[in-house]
DNA sequence: TGCCAGGCCCTCTTTAGGGCCTT
């Protein structure tokens, strides 16, 4: 049985928290292997105002996160739910940041190691035309999940994309289905040194090595 | 009501510049 990962999407007020923007949704859609195994999704009130061109890419107003629970009270929840569980984002450096600020106000720590499936898919898929989260998602034909730029439905686009990939690693190099611990090495590798690391644990899983 | 970051990757590179990706 494949381990647990926690792919999560916020959706926010602005691009990072070191200018002041904050979170006004969160989901986190936990997979094994190919399989969707749970849920989490919330608004969440953070008393920071939503720029009209937010409000326009994402459909969440003020009104919306006005009606919501408090952040404290919605991250404290969804770190109950990630718990140690290895935690995956597109451009996980985005969601990432999110996600230890608003860990850090609701008093907890962020201790999960982050994967992307940015730096991920330029590896798996180099050719791609875009390794926009929409984008990809639709030229590699994967099921169309609601609303994007809403947090459950590109966080199960995100989950769609990991497993594509996963199962992509699979084939191609005659891999077990690939851990979390994996997926970090393969995005830390550049192009070349990936298709050897590659051959090199293909070789170990046909016992060559 | 509105300002606009940062890490990664590629290449016409490495004493750098520009594009991509996230809201």
């Amino acid at each position: 049985m494949p381990s647990p990962i926690a792919v999560i999407d916020f959706e926010t007020t602005g691009m990072t928290p070191a200018q002041g923007a904050r979170a006004t949704e969160v989901a986190i859609v936990l997979i094994e292997g190919e399989r969707v195994v749970d849920r989490f999704q919330s608004l969440m009130q953070t008393g920071v105002w939503i720029p009209p061109f937010i409000t326009e890419l994402t459909g969440i107003t003020n009104a919306m996160v006005a009606a919501a629970p408090p952040a404290v009270e919605v991250m404290r929840a969804a770190a109950r739910f990630v718990g140690d569980t290895p935690m995956v984002a597109h451009n996980a450096a985005f969601d990432s940041k999110f996600w230890q600020s608003e860990l850090r106000q609701a008093g907890l720590d962020a201790p999960q190691p982050f994967a992307c499936t940015v730096l991920l898919s330029r590896r798996v898929f180099p050719d791609a035309p875009s390794h926009k989260l929409g984008n990809l998602t639709a030229h590699l034909g994967l099921p169309h999940t609601g609303r994007a730029h809403r947090a459950l439905a590109d966080a199960e686009m995100a989950a769609a994309l990991l497993a594509r990939m996963q199962r992509e690693l699979c084939q191609r190099f005659d891999l077990p289905w690939p851990d979390h611990a994996l997926l970090m090495q393969l995005q830390r590798c550049a192009r070349q040194s990936m298709g050897k690391l590659l051959d090199r644990l293909a070789l170990n899983a046909s016992g060559a090595l």
